[in-house]
DNA sequence: CAATAGATAGAACGATCAATCTATTTATAC
DNA sequence: GTATAAATAGATTGATCGTTCTATCTATTG
């Protein structure tokens, strides 16, 4: 991939992180990545495709960050038995690792409301299903109201990450998670 | 108060929860609203100030509604011992009475990143305070984490309802906070 | 050197935005 | 009935938006 698409797609997630979709400007983009207009438009139909594209390799780095901590946690001695609370160790580093403002799949959702079958609510939708199915691939022991429930508690600490610290919500939602999940008893419920 | 100044605020309200805050324009909510564009100039200074305003009356319906359900849920027999308990339930009426699109204030929050000390940044800070406070207040044999535990829920709940059914997020939010919280035995945590 | 492709700056388009002004109409109060 | 205030429609201002176009410049390749 061309170096000046790189950097427009890194600095295009920045500023819809900070600022959301509609808020920022496409000569707002391309002036802070140091890339002409035309640039742009020659490597994205539309300012929507870019967002879409932002959003695609958000994804691909959330997903392979939640597959390859399993590893990390390995090597680092501490690996809970439980495939959920591990789930929320990977997410709470996640939440403090990147300085995020909320979920950027669900502010997409929240802004591209006024055209439910537009290409980027899918794909936001589709992000939260495969966050879902990943939860209860996880763990197949574990009900689907349980996944649900894990996928209530991180989308709890996204949340509470954008008005206490991050850290904060990163360690509580573990807490949570043990609390909740840890036990090799499964809950019948 | 004036009944068009009540009808753009109601108004605005609901564009404001289904677009946003910048991706909604004036006219339109003068439009629906059935009202001139110079009366909401008369009642409002600025379109941030009627944003504000929209704002203040969320949080101030939000509030009510906490603190009235206790009585509804003794009128209606069923009365958790745990407060916390009780609060998890009346935000997932909140939930499930309402179709919002996500937390209002988060979003005001988010839109208006770039301008940190903005009044309507100051509200929606302001807001998450308030709860943190009222849930610390309302048990106060429960520790501080107790209590960002349960905001943390509450927005996750919030989250959930944008991409799952309202009444499952709600439903799952009970059962959360009545496996962490019902218990008369506080943890030490 | 010549040819091709990619990147550049800058202007232009029509549309929309928040905000302001004017002039007219409607409703309330004395 | 008259005076006062509120609400109305519509035009206007200056700014910004996404998108397109042109014309110049730079780099690589043959």
């Amino acid at each position: 991939m061309s170096e000046k698409k790189e950097d427009l797609l890194h600095m295009a997630e920045t500023l819809f992180d900070n600022h959301g979709f509609h808020s920022i400007g496409l000569k707002k983009i391309v002036s802070e990545s140091g890339v002409a207009l035309m640039t742009l438009y020659n490597h994205f139909a539309s300012k929507d495709e870019l967002a879409a594209e932002v959003l695609k390799r958000r994804e691909e780095r959330y997903m392979e960050h939640l597959t390859f901590f399993d590893t990390y946690l390995e090597e680092n001695g501490e690996y809970p038995d439980s495939p959920f609370v591990r789930i929320a160790i990977a997410h709470a580093h996640w939440l403090t690792d990147n300085s995020y403002q909320g979920c950027l799949f669900l502010r997409a959702k929240e802004e591209y409301a006024s055209k439910p079958d537009h290409p980027i609510v899918e794909l936001a939708n589709g992000h939260k299903r495969k966050l879902r199915e990943f939860v209860q691939n996880s763990d197949l022991r574990r009900s689907p109201k349980e996944a649900l429930r894990l996928c209530l508690l991180i989308e709890g600490a996204t949340a509470l990450a954008e008005t206490e610290d991050p850290d904060t919500a990163a360690r509580e939602l573990v807490a949570i998670a043990e609390s909740l999940f840890a036990k090799t008893q499964i809950s019948a419920v």
